[in-house]
DNA sequence: TTGTCGGACCGAAACGTTTCGGTTGCATAG
DNA sequence: CTATGCAACCGAAACGTTTCGGTCCGACAA
C-alpha cells in the first residue's frame, strides 16, 4: 500500500551496492562514483524510497524539528493576531529543509517552563524559539542550562545573551509620534501595554524620547493591556481627564480599536476631537472606521528569518553565538484616525 | 549539565539488573519482582533518567506526534479565533500521553495534499487531524490511502468513513431563528459561508430547516464568506434589497460584526431596524455595541476530544474504526443585537 | 618490477529503546 | 527424590539510519 515499508537496505540491494554506499550515494557524500550514485538513486525512486526520520533521527541525534511554546492563555491568543502569520513564517523557513515545528501552550509561567524542560530533557526538538520575551525573562537561563539551542524575537537591545531576531518598533512609533506632530499635537498620550514585556517597553520608550525629541513633554501615561477592552478602558480614563490629550498612541491595534469604539460612543470624534494611532497592522485595522493609522508590523518575515537562524544555531552554535539579524524596521501606514489637532 | 546524556544502560548497571529488566521495570510491565523494580525506579530516580524518545520511537515504530495541517491561508487564520482555542484543547489532551503536536501550514489544496504525503512518507506523525473539512474533501481518500490514522472534525453527518468528533451547529443556529421568530420577525435572512465548506452548509442548512418548520419562508440567502468584509459587503447587499429581512443570521460572528459595522454606517438601527446574529461566540462580540446575539462554540473542547480519540485510533485502529464522538451543541448566548421586529 | 597512493566500496558498530526466546532456580506436586 | 511449572531475570535481535575503519584494486612513480 501507500505506505512505505522500504528501506535503505532494499535500495542497497537493489543497486547492488552496500548499504553505506547506498547512504552516501543518497547524501551527495564523495566515495561513490559518479554511476553507482545514479544507480542507487534510480533504485531508490524506483522503490519509492523515503528515509525514515525515526532511523536518521536515532543516528544523528537529532529530532528535526523545532519547538515553539506560546505562554500565553489560549483566550489571549485568541485575539492576537501575531500567530497565524508567525507560525507561517516558521513553516515556510524550515520545511524545506526537512524540519517541523512542534507547537504546545503554556497555561502559565511555571508550565511554561516545564514544557521547556520536557522537550529537552526526551530531546523532541533540536532548538526552540523564544517569543514574547519579558524583561529578565526566566526562560533565558533556562535554555542555557538546559543546553538547549535557542534564539530570541524582538528582545531587549544589545545585551541579549542569545541570537536574535529583532523588528524595531522604535522608528516606526517615532514615526508615529512625529507624524502626529507634525500635524499640530502638542499632548500626544500612550496608552501602554503590561509592564513585564519587552515590546510594551519598548513602544513606550520610543514613544517618550520622540516627545522628548520634540521638545514636548510626554502626556499623560496610561496603564494598558494589548486587548479592546482595555482600549475602551482607556478610552473612559482619558475622557475624564482635565487636561485632555489630542493625540492618544496606542500599544497594538487591538487596544487601539477598543479605544475608538468606545470614543466614538462618548461623543468624542475620531480624528476630529482625537487622534488615535495602533500598532501590528492587523486587518481589523483596515475594517473600522476611521480606518486606523498604524505600524505595520511583518511577523511572517520575523518567524522565517528567527526559524532560519534557529536551524543555523543548530548547525554550528558555536559559530552563531552571537548572531543577530535586524530586519527592515515596521513602517507607518498613515490612514483615517490621524488628524490635524482640534483648535 | 541538564543534558542527559544517561540511558537505560546506565540505569540498568546501577541497579545491578539486565537492560531488559529495567525497560521492564520502568514501563510497569510484568517479569519483575517488587523488589528490583524499586531498585531500578530508584537509580532512574537517582540519575535523572529520562527515556530517549528517538530510541523509543525507533523501536516502537511511533513518533509519538500528531499532525494537524491548517489549510488556510495565514493572512485567514489572522481572524479567525477557532484555531487558537483548538489547538489549546488538543495540548491538553495529548501532552500528558507523551505525545506532541506537529503544525503545518498547507498554502492551497495542492500544498496541502504534499504536506499530508510527507509526513506520512517518512513517518513523522502518527496520526492526523482533518479539521476545516470541504464537502467531498480529497484527503478523506488520502489518508486512507496513506494508511494515516485520522479523526475528522465536525463532518458532514452520518456517512463519513473516519471515526470523527462533532459539535452541532444545527441545534444552536435553530435556536436562532425560532429566537427571532418569537421576536415576530418573519423575513429572516441568511449570509452563508463559502460553498465547499461542511460547516458552511450545516448552517444554511440549518437556517433553512428551522425556518421552514416555524412555516415561513426562507428568506434572502446572501452569499458571503467568514470575514468581516465579507459582512460589510453583505450590509450594502441587503441595503439594496427591495423587500427588505428584519433579521439576518451569519455564519460567523466576525461576518456579523462586518455586516453591525457597515449596516449602522448606513443608518440601520441594530437591533431597531434590523436583528443580527452570528456564531462562534468569539470575544469579539462581546466588544461590540451592541453586543452579538450569537451561538456560544467550544473548539477548546473540539479540539481535546478530537486529540483523545486520535490517540485511541493510533493505539487500536479496529477497535475505534467508526467511533463518533457527539459533543454537546453550541447553545445560543442571547446578548443586544436582536430584538423585536420593528413595526 | 615493486611500492605507494587514493578512490571506490564494504562490514560493522553505534544511536537507545523494546521485545522475544531462553536460562536459572525455587517451590510445589507426584 | 524427581519431575514440573512458574516467576525472575538475562542476552540478543530488531528498528533504520550514519559513520568509521578497513580492504581491494588500479594507476602512477621510482
Amino acid at each position: 500500500m501507500g505506505s512505505s515499508r522500504v528501506t535503505i537496505v532494499d535500495v542497497a540491494a537493489r543497486a547492488g551496492v552496500a548499504i553505506s554506499s547506498a547512504s552516501s550515494a543518497l547524501n551527495g557524500r564523495p566515495g561513490v562514483s559518479e554511476a553507482t550514485r545514479q544507480r542507487v538513486q534510480e533504485a531508490a525512486r524506483e522503490l519509492g524510497y523515503v528515509p525514515s526520520l525515526r532511523g536518521r533521527s536515532l543516528s544523528t541525534q537529532r529530532a528535526f524539528t523545532i519547538g515553539l511554546v506560546l505562554q500565553r492563555s489560549w483566550d489571549v491568543l485568541e485575539s492576537d493576531p501575531f500567530f497565524g502569520a508567525f507560525i507561517g513564517g516558521i513553516e515556510q523557513a524550515i520545511s524545506h529543509r526537512g524540519y517541523a515545528l512542534v507547537l504546545q501552550m503554556g497555561f502559565d509561567q511555571q508550565d511554561t517552563e516545564n514544557r521547556y524542560r520536557e522537550l529537552a530533557a526526551n530531546r523532541r526538538v533540536d532548538g526552540v524559539l523564544l517569543n514574547e520575551l519579558r524583561v529578565d525573562d526566566p526562560r533565558v537561563s533556562l535554555v542555557k542550562e538546559l543546553g538547549l539551542p535557542a534564539v530570541g524575537i524582538s528582545p531587549d537591545l544589545d545585551s541579549f545573551p542569545l541570537p536574535y531576531v529583532r523588528q524595531s518598533a522604535t522608528v516606526g512609533v517615532t514615526q508615529l509620534v512625529e507624524h502626529l506632530v507634525s500635524l499640530g499635537h502638542t499632548r500626544i498620550a500612550h496608552v501602554a501595554g503590561p509592564e513585564g514585556y519587552v515590546h510594551s517597553r519598548e513602544r513606550d520608550r520610543a514613544w517618550r524620547e520622540a516627545l522628548v525629541a520634540a521638545g514636548l513633554e510626554p502626556g499623560p501615561r496610561l496603564d494598558g493591556d494589548f486587548t479592546y477592552e482595555g482600549g475602551r478602558s482607556a478610552a473612559d480614563r482619558i475622557a475624564e481627564l482635565d487636561d485632555k490629550p489630542t493625540a492618544v498612541v496606542c500599544v497594538n491595534d487591538l487596544c487601539a480599536v477598543g479605544l475608538i469604539m468606545r470614543a466614538q460612543e462618548l461623543g468624542i470624534k475620531i480624528p476630529g476631537d482625537l487622534s488615535v494611532t495602533g500598532y501590528d497592522g492587523i486587518a481589523l485595522g483596515t475594517y473600522v472606521r476611521p480606518a486606523l493609522t498604524s505600524v505595520q508590523a511583518t511577523p511572517r518575515q520575523v518567524g522565517s528569518a528567527a526559524a532560519a537562524l534557529l536551524l543555523d544555531v543548530i548547525d554550528d552554535a558555536q559559530a552563531r553565538e552571537n548572531e543577530v539579524i535586524q530586519l527592515p524596521a515596521a513602517e507607518v501606514v498613515l490612514r483615517k484616525s490621524t488628524g490635524p489637532v482640534p483648535r
